[in-house]
DNA sequence: CGGATATGCTTTACCAGTAAAACACCTGTT
DNA sequence: AACAGGTGTTTTACTGGTAAAGCATATCCG
């Protein structure tokens, strides 16, 4: 991640991670009938931290970390039915965009709407127009702009697969009923609009 | 990201990313005393898939694509400090592991501590070890294996770089008032717990 | 004991991303 | 018209990750 984009590269939290090793039936109380029935890792890793630094306010981590934690989790899963269709996901990311949009893109918007780099773009592009995927033209005005579209091939591989993808994500969610899902989405909402809303507010 | 980790190296939802243009000030009702003020991007990018696929249910997209963009900001926000103290996340993640744990570690617990590969460990554990950061102890009993402990250097800079940490995790955070950070983080501990607690349940 | 197999770690070959430079083209100014 | 400077895209050099192969060592079992 760079300050050019907004990716996620790491699992970090504030180094918080603990995969704990998971001794299936061993050790736990079996969960009672609702509740919090699992223990989750980043439990163990604030806890780790708070034994040795007392003095420090952790609950950040209690958010971030699970925050990042989740992030890695999703993509794992989503990974496979991508590789499935042979695409990787920043591939599927762009192809999306395009869907999305209803239009062509040029490289620099693609680059915004995938947050990515457009060095990053332009390579995507090469291979996604040598898989017959995505078609480029030249713009007559100017004629250092390309314009990007998917092909049908293209269309039909991201009509395919997105329904499998949520599929996939609805299946990662389904561990939270209706409600809180609806209380989960309200509340990330929330705080991702006034992290985007103050461009400058991360960076301090 | 592969199958032997579980980072995240995208910021992808479901391709659900849209870097609507912020043109401060122009286009929204001049945010109401409390409530959802901001729009986030993620919402725009539901909208448009919506649109050209009316009958998707794109209600997970409002979870996963804010959860990953929420991770991605963050990781841009704590890359900061991090760079001023010379660490990237990976590096300082295995710091961290060390000093949480307060013990020496193996590589390959570091490697589970920090959801790397051994391969990324190794070549980390030589830059840190370069830099004194780290020390490598052989086991007696068993010749494989290493120990890696942190040097006085190495927890200092650990100790220095921690409360900066957690300051930006606040800032970042400040968005959410107390009781929604506390509902918060419950939220995602349910859920990560369940995610967590069945292994299998993600790969489908 | 001694070979087969497993384990812990490192090496190798490769790939995708980045930052920065390079390139091509446009636009405003004089 | 000519040039300075800006913008859109690609190229270059490099980095850090991965998968898979490679060692060294331990353990199992006849």
């Amino acid at each position: 991640m760079t300050a050019r984009n907004g990716r996620p590269a790491r699992t970090g939290a504030v180094g918080a991670e603990a995969a704990r090793e998971r001794t299936p039936g061993a050790g736990g109380v079996p969960g009672a009938a609702s509740g919090t029935a699992h223990d989750d890792t980043v439990a163990g890793v604030v806890r780790q931290w708070r034994a040795v630094h007392p003095d420090l306010d952790t609950a950040p981590m209690e958010i971030i970390g699970r925050i990042n934690r989740c992030a890695a989790l999703f993509q794992q899963a989503e990974d496979a039915p991508l590789r499935r269709a042979g695409l990787s996901r920043p591939e599927f990311d762009l192809l999306g965009a395009l869907r999305r949009t209803g239009r062509e893109l040029t490289p620099s918007e693609l680059a915004r709407e995938t947050f990515s780099s457009g060095a990053a773009v332009t390579k995507r592009l090469k291979q996604l127009t040598e898989r017959g995927l995505v078609e480029r033209r030249g713009d007559p005005r100017d004629r250092r702009v390309a314009h990007v579209r998917l092909t049908d091939a293209g269309r039909a591989l991201v009509d395919g697969v997105l329904p499998e993808q949520l599929a996939y994500e609805r299946a990662a969610l389904s561990g939270l009923d209706g409600e809180g899902q609806g209380e989960l989405a309200a509340l990330l909402g929330e705080l991702l609009g006034r992290l985007e809303g103050r461009p400058g507010a991360l960076r301090i």
